[in-house]
DNA sequence: GACCGATCCCCCGGAAAGGGTGATTTTTCC
DNA sequence: GGAAAAATCACCCTTTCCGGGGGATCGGTC
């Protein structure tokens, strides 16, 4: 028989908290070794716990969860951050993420499918709830009526690598005057009159 | 009762195609209506057909999948498209989002979970095998330990923004020499000469 | 005391950026 | 087949920026 899977979770909600910690200590070959109110309390003892997956709220008195990431995980680099909360803000997934939370669900997530989230999390997975999946997927996706051409958006996509007009021209085998012409149509387009507005813009609409 | 999703697939291998076609059409609430082996097939006829949802291939014989994606969501704007293949790779998968796909299944999928992936499309989810999910969730992960400070970071992404160094300077309320020296220590620290060369660098590492 | 990070200062020359105004050719679309 | 859009190249201009070099100061931290 394989060892339990050690949880901590940080909730400030009482109820919930304590809701939770119930339901998923119930599940086979699960344990909830513990359950903080915020992250600032679970910092100074969760070392000793070593758990394999932290369930996290974000919205928390003292340090939020998104902040939380980072200083949990230098505590424990190998314990998996699974966030747990109902927002569904692109702004809020994507920071949770990029400070390396492990998955993000939300909180109509039933016990049962947190409990398949964290295994799912152990073998390597990310999983997130349907929505969340969603969000992610639309963040990626290019605006399909862009005002750019073909040529523009790839030249607006080098200029956003921080290239000169000569080295896209070197690049792409065409005149530096060329090069010119067609980010001045950029800007003309998208109303601007610098690099860093033209980039901000098109990274807004999602134009590359 | 409702209305029957209607499926159209586009898989250039015979077996597969014919297996996934019985395995779905078998499905309650679905009827498989074509099976094309190209999108170059698919795209003569497919418009009448007003498929709901589109399972495409990548690897395909002439238009790939890929670019195919566009093609299709142009004749068909409101079908949902959903990759279905055997490949995993980072640039595969965002290219294939960022065309306009809804979701992205790999093969190894069973025809039950096809056929939930494709319902939750419909209801708006965006689908993604467990594999892909984790390919996903760590192209948003920053990397944890960046030989870069926290203002030389944030310089960088500032630099990333196509911001030049007065710019930069004015926004942060520090001097033009300040930044400098930043942009300076930064391509010390990463081995660069260009902001451009910075950018690569600090993106294919994911510092910014 | 040594080291790092953040801040600021000076030199220099060449390159780049942006505005204006044009032209030609190829592609695309109805 | 003809109009519109896209892609290509040209030359005028001024201002700003860039990158390389050399420094200094101050406050933490180890």
């Amino acid at each position: 028989m394989e060892r339990n899977i050690k949880i901590v979770i940080i909730e400030d909600d009482d109820t919930i908290r304590m809701g939770y910690k119930i339901l998923i200590g119930e599940e086979e070959g699960f344990e909830v070794i513990n359950a903080y109110a915020s992250v600032d309390e679970a910092l100074k003892t969760i070392r000793g716990e070593d758990p394999d997956v932290i369930l996290l709220d974000i919205e928390l008195p003292g340090t939020n969860g998104i902040e939380g990431i980072p200083r949990l995980k230098k505590l424990l680099p190998k314990a998996f951050i699974l966030i747990l909360t109902v927002y569904e803000s692109e702004k809020l997934i994507f920071d949770a993420l990029s400070n390396g939370a492990a998955g993000y669900l939300t909180k109509d997530t039933p016990a049962d499918k947190i409990c398949a989230a964290v295994r799912e999390v152990i073998k390597g997975g990310g999983p997130m709830s349907i929505n969340i999946a969603r969000i992610v997927i639309k963040s990626f996706r290019k605006n399909q009526d862009s005002p750019l051409s073909k040529r523009e958006t790839q030249i607006l996509e080098m200029v956003g690598e921080g290239k000169s007009r000569s080295q896209i021209a070197r690049e792409l085998f065409i005149d530096l005057e060329t090069v010119r012409s067609h980010i001045k149509n950029i800007y003309i387009k998208l109303d601007v009159n610098s690099r860093a507005d033209a980039i901000k813009m098109a990274r807004e609409n999602k134009l590359i």
